[in-house]
DNA sequence: TTTAGGG
DNA sequence: CCCTAAA
């Protein structure tokens, strides 16, 4: 038999595979072929593309200053005032100086539009995404999404609804055709968001033609909405996670609302705040605990709470993880363009906002200032480290703050690191060593992929010590470095953890700058440097030890640590398709029970997310399936003769089994008599499993 | 690494 | 889908 049925999986390119049965590393090889050939789900090619990206719009960034601008300039002004207007920072030209303008400026619509412009236009995404949609003549439509927080028991949008090549999906499909496509898409940025009453749902058209003009067309008017409750969020991007809320243009300053304002950068606005950090200079962060709740103050300073926000976008059950690091904040948030102001009654609004922007410390150096410093402090280590953060800029932040780190980094990352990198990527500590994998299959859905992801950088080169980097909060004369920043130089590779909660994966992590209560490891269950993880010791990388001891950690005790089995992140549930229950059974029907992993090379070669222990599983539940009564089944309805098949399968290779068992029984016994009577002979040479031969044709 | 089986 | 002993 042969799976005359060529099963289109989704995106996932699923095909029947007509690979000759071969010796196992010939087999290898070639499964490793197929995934090179299939790069464009790799982490290596997402990181590629995220560096062209990132490379246009620099230039796009640089070429468009002027229509930027003014834009910026308007958002200063408008946030003073909005808040409390202070200085003026706006020359009398109406250009902002340039010390405001380096700080995170807002992206204006215009720079929605083109960062659109760019990110469509960019021929590697083009690629990327003309290919994950199927042919590349298709569009990906999303229609009506509504909020995003409406989530089911298992962490899904109820009501998200997309139009896929004209097939509609609705909520866990839906979420589940969207996490199909890698990160670097452009796609699965997407955000799930009320549409505004008064308009029509955001709709974007992603396909080949599809580019700025109709883009454009779309943009504005989602973009003009007026508050971040009513916006069609139509942030899409492969790394444009810009901000779904748009900044209210005419209108007063919103009240954060949880509910319908959610952020799906929270990474962008972790890394955003700890890059203000190294501008602000934290002042003596403290820690305390108070009903329980861990607060962290500066001095004179409000420190708004992020991580709340940052949180929303992810699963309950994840998100309580949070709870004991969450920092009490009464204030409300909006949000604009990636970055958080304080709303208008904020008592002060200048310790409120802890992000650039608005409300800027005297005290702050300038940019020039912070680059030099940078660029002083910063050895070839740190580089790495900055180009890390680079990409993950690249994939998480709003335009506003990528263009801040370009500004400041980019030279000095470009110039001191020109060779390739290779980026590792963990998931919950977890190496990630299939490069072949989707993000989804690798575990990494749009809602938790940044709040477990690391990330390495491995260098090509031979350098492969591991050293320890102690990375944490910043002693004192050392305010303006970020504290990982002063890893001791080496070749090692940096493993980064980024995450929402950090403290789900303590011993591995470097903190981000200035994220010093994200390393209070002290009480963690298990010490600091144990490796828990294999994939760590294997790849023969940093394991990121933390200091213990540190002054504003002595007074810091964790309430609670997720245990171990908390650490690693559960895979997301996929249900056997009717056709892939059709191609398991075909397979086993071939193979028989107990050849898993043939099975899986036969029949699911190219379905990465399904492993060997997936299809025994899955067939260990269609047997139990196919002997229960119909009205006991769950789940989608398998064909009743698909579970005939099963059970006569099942029963046959049982059989077979069994018979084979015996007549192994009876050759050992054979043998052994043999040996008794001193002729030791092997008598099973010369017999040929036909198992195997019918797996020969298999295949 | 793969199989087998319990959870 | 996870975990893990055993091969």
């Amino acid at each position: 038999m042969v799976l005359q049925k060529r099963i289109e999986y989704g995106f996932n390119g699923y095909q029947a595979p007509a690979m000759p049965r071969a010796s196992r590393s010939v087999r290898r090889r070639a499964v490793f072929q197929r995934a090179e050939d299939k790069q464009k789900c790799s982490f290596d090619l997402l990181a590629t593309v995220a560096g062209k990206l990132l490379q246009e719009r620099e230039n796009a960034a640089i070429s468009s200053d002027t229509l930027s601008n003014k834009d910026q300039c308007r958002f200063v002004k408008d946030c003073h005032d909005a808040n409390k207007p202070s200085k003026s920072e706006l020359s009398e030209d109406g250009n902002c100086d340039k010390k405001s303008l380096n700080e995170f400026p807002r992206p204006s619509i215009e720079d929605h539009a083109k960062i659109a412009s760019i990110v469509t236009s960019s021929s590697c995404l083009e690629r990327f995404v003309a290919k994950k949609l199927v042919d590349g003549n298709s569009h990906i439509k999303m229609e009506n999404v509504t909020s995003e927080v409406k989530l089911d028991s298992s962490g899904y949008p109820k009501e998200s609804q997309f139009k896929l090549d004209g097939n509609t999906g609705k909520g866990k499909d839906a979420m589940h055709e969207l996490e199909k496509i890698p990160i670097g898409s452009g796609i699965e940025m997407y955000s799930f968001r009320d549409p505004p009453d008064e308009n029509p749902p955001a709709l974007i058209s992603l396909g080949g033609s599809a580019k700025l003009s109709g883009y454009n067309d779309r943009i504005p008017r989602s973009l003009l909405s007026k508050g971040c409750d009513n916006v069609p969020v139509v942030s899409r991007d492969d790394d444009e996670n810009s901000s779904g809320c748009t900044h209210p243009i005419n209108t007063k300053t919103k009240a954060f609302r949880p509910k319908n304002c959610i952020d799906d950068s929270g990474i962008s606005k972790r890394l955003a705040s700890n890059f203000q950090k190294v501008a602000q200079k934290p002042k003596h962060d403290t820690l305390s605990n108070r009903d329980g709740i861990w607060k962290k103050t500066y001095h004179n300073q409000r420190k708004c709470n992020k991580s709340q926000i940052s949180q929303m976008n992810i699963p309950f059950k994840k998100r309580k993880l949070f709870n004991y690091k969450s920092v009490s904040n009464s204030s409300g948030f909006t949000r604009s363009g990636g970055i958080y102001y304080s709303p208008k009654n904020c008592s002060n609004p200048d310790a409120c906002d802890s992000l650039p922007g608005m409300h800027r410390d005297p005290g702050i150096p300038s940019l020039e200032a912070c680059q030099h410093q940078m660029l002083c402090r910063i050895g070839s280590h740190g580089m790495r480290r900055l180009r890390e953060q680079l990409f993950m800029y690249s994939l998480t932040c709003s335009v506003s703050s990528k263009r801040f780190l370009h500004r400041t980094v980019m030279d000095a990352v470009t110039a001191v690191l020109g060779g390739e990198l290779h980026i590792g990527v963990f998931l919950q500590g977890k190496k990630v060593r299939d490069d072949s994998k989707t993000l989804l299959q690798t575990g990494i859905s749009h809602h938790n992929q940044f709040d477990a992801l690391g990330f390495t950088l491995e260098p090509n080169s031979s350098q492969s010590l591991p050293i320890v980097c102690a990375a944490h909060s910043p002693c004192p004369g050392a305010d303006v470095t970020p504290p990982v920043l002063r890893c001791p130089s080496s070749p090692a590779v940096i493993h980064q953890s980024i995450q929402g909660n950090s403290d789900t994966l303590p011993e591995h992590q470097v903190t981000s700058f200035g994220s010093q209560f994200e390393s209070d490891n002290d009480s963690a269950p298990y010490p600091a440097n144990t490796s828990v993880d294999k994939g760590m010791e294997d790849s023969k990388e940093l394991v990121t030890v933390l200091e213990k001891g540190r002054e504003e950690l002595a007074m810091v005790s964790v309430p609670q640590k997720p245990r171990r089995s908390e650490m690693v992140q559960r895979r997301i549930r996929r249900p056997f398709s009717v056709d892939e229950v059709e191609a398991l059974v075909q397979a086993v029907e071939k193979l028989g029970t107990g050849r898993w992993r043939d099975v899986k090379l036969c029949a699911f070669d190219n379905a990465k997310h399904r492993t060997y222990v997936d299809l025994k599983d899955k067939w260990k539940t269609l047997v139990h399936t196919a002997r229960i009564s119909p009205q006991q089944r769950r789940g989608e309805p398998v064909p009743q003769e698909l579970l005939d098949r099963v059970l006569v399968a099942h029963a046959y290779w049982s059989h077979q089994q069994n018979k084979q068992q015996q007549k192994q029984q009876q050759q050992t016994e054979t043998v052994f008599s043999f040996n008794r009577k001193g002729q030791g002979l092997s008598s099973a040479s010369g017999h040929v499993d036909d198992s195997v031969l019918v797996s020969d044709f298999c295949c």
